[in-house]
DNA sequence: GCATGGGGTGTGCACGGGCACACTAACCGT
DNA sequence: ACGGTTAGTGTGCCCGTGCACACCCCATGC
């Protein structure tokens, strides 16, 4: 592999014109430029990642990260991903400051703002809402810090890029996976968390349009339990005693340990189809139990850590490619394939 | 983070010194490298990567890959993961030499001699049977060359590592997975490829294993399809016409575009349950088309990547610690969750 | 005619670690 | 007494890149 200094040589100039025309830096006259950039072209130059890295010890690229802070093993995960990405960039100087705050605006509000008191060059957002955080997202954006948002996208935010769960296209592929375990006719309950976040109400449309076309399903109740597990339990609880047909639920995400807790039971002897979301603790545990029949993932650990890596290379790179949007895959974990 | 520089100084000696101290290289005095010592662990030093890279970039880590060179997307992508890896760690020095032979003794072995001679530090080798390869990895062993097999593992080679599928487990998840989209009585067809290769008989243990305990389940026909499509054509032709009442069929690798095929056009009504291995252009396209009802992959790319990142772990670290067995995780692809 | 400024260029050092080589002092054998 | 060996240590350079600084030259202004 070539280096600056061969370019150099074979120029006729010195390293350190090399170096101008490679990180367009200073001045350089345009012809002697031209030369020099052939020469790159021809012996496709690369350059050596292990100069750059030591090179790079002296700088520092500092990045913030809000998260949510309640106890959630997939924000948990989400975290790892993070963490992960800045030991590997560390090597370049990356450092991230992270925040883990309530999912409120006024608190995270407040850490955007010690994000900027520290002097972070770019901001991680994830997940957020609310009219105010949009605007704050929005003059950072303005006055030259990237953002990234994570699980949350809202519409007039110029973020960077979006990088998370496709929600809606969840939401259909747990309806497919409905069809495919069950046969005869389902009768379902729908248990999703607070209305007003997508992630709920857009896993249920894309649910509940996939089955649309099936007469065989029929959605017999739906309530909301808030994250909560004692509320999931209620909540379920209620439903089976209302509704003793029920043979299927459906959790977006909230109450699915307390809601599970009910089928189990109160109905142990029916064979009720179960489908959530995430791979964490608590369907891990009701999966091996054979309550939840399987759960969708959108790979959390890949959400932090691509968005580091593209926040990274954004402020890192000259020319770095970001797309608009980076969707997580999606990977089902069945019961008995754990 | 402290440097060796900052080390010298507080110990009062040289970088040379703590240089050998760290590497156990020339001579120091004992009481001297013990105050090292101890002042390392003090500050929690860690030898800076970029450093290490950069000083690499003099080093040649030689290792050889012998690799299926059949057409085969399985293949391809673990070949995927060898080269991505591969350009990670140029970052130190590391070099890949790739054979891609047939699969047989005799091709494999040439291939082996091949690598000797340009100097590989170590060996992977993915797939491999027969006796005489056996001895030969030995030899290899024995005369320093560590060796790593990727998804073969013969009794009495005292390889470093196995890394790949576990494929009784496999066959066990696929199993599983047909008692969940299956109702009522199951008349199955199983289409293996050669039955002298673990990959076949194993999974079909674990499957039959796995059903063994529902009266549900009947295997009504078995055959052999040596990878070739037409082969797969031909058996599962013959198996539908011979045996109407076939509702499911199970491939543990082999022949599964042409019996998928088959499948298509002498049963177009029928709801048959198809299940198969690995996330190929073929079993993708016949997911999409409705034929194949799941497909359960175990890693390629990851098993490409993790062996070689092991063998380079274990070449150029005084201490790596390296298990005996990496298996993959397994992971369900879904019709209609591609 | 001399100071100022800026375009264009070269040079030296920094980054952290590896390693070859040089050097010293001590010891041994003849 | 002197050459040879060896344990123990220090020094200098290399790896590839980034960047501050110094320098030269020419144009412009007073």
């Amino acid at each position: 592999m070539a280096t600056i200094r061969e370019i150099a040589e074979l120029a006729g100039v010195s390293r350190g014109t090399v170096d101008r025309v490679l990180n367009n830096r200073g001045s350089v006259n345009e012809e002697t430029a031209e030369k020099i950039r052939s020469i790159i072209r021809q012996l496709g130059y690369k350059p050596n990642r292990a100069g750059i890295a030591l090179a790079a010890q002296k700088k520092k690229y500092l990045i913030g990260v809000i998260l949510f802070s309640r106890k959630n093993p997939f924000f948990d995960r989400v975290m790892e991903g993070f963490s992960d990405k800045a030991e590997e960039l560390s090597l370049y100087g990356c450092e991230i400051s992270v925040k883990r705050v309530a999912y409120h605006p006024q608190a995270q509000l407040s850490a955007i703002r010690a994000c900027l008191k520290e002097g972070v060059q770019g901001l991680i957002i994830t997940p957020y809402n609310g009219d105010e955080i949009r605007e704050e997202l929005n003059k950072l954006i303005r006055s030259g810090i990237p953002v990234i948002t994570v699980n949350s996208d809202a519409e007039g935010v110029r973020r960077l890029a979006y990088v998370g769960s496709d929600y809606y296209n969840s939401g259909e592929a747990a309806g497919a996976l409905m069809k495919l375990v069950t046969s005869g006719p389902v009768r379902l309950g729908i248990v999703n968390g607070d209305n007003n976040i997508l992630c709920h109400t857009q896993r249920i449309s894309g649910f509940v349009d996939k089955l649309s076309d099936d007469a065989r399903f029929k959605v017999v109740c739906q309530g909301e339990s808030f994250d909560d597990d004692n509320k999931g339990y209620e909540l379920v609880s209620r439903m089976l005693n209302e509704h003793p047909e029920l043979n299927a639920f459906y959790f977006t995400a909230a109450g699915v340990y307390g809601g599970c807790r009910a089928i189990a039971e109160l109905a142990p002897e029916k064979d009720i189809k179960v489908i959530t979301f995430d791979e964490v603790p608590s369907t891990v545990e009701m999966i091996q139990k054979n309550i939840i029949t399987a759960t969708i993932c959108q790979e959390p650990y890949w959400q932090g850590s691509k968005s580091l890596e593209l926040m990274f290379s954004c402020l890192s790179e000259k020319e770095a490619e970001i797309q608009d949007s980076y969707y997580a895959e999606l990977s089902v974990k069945i019961r008995e394939i754990v």
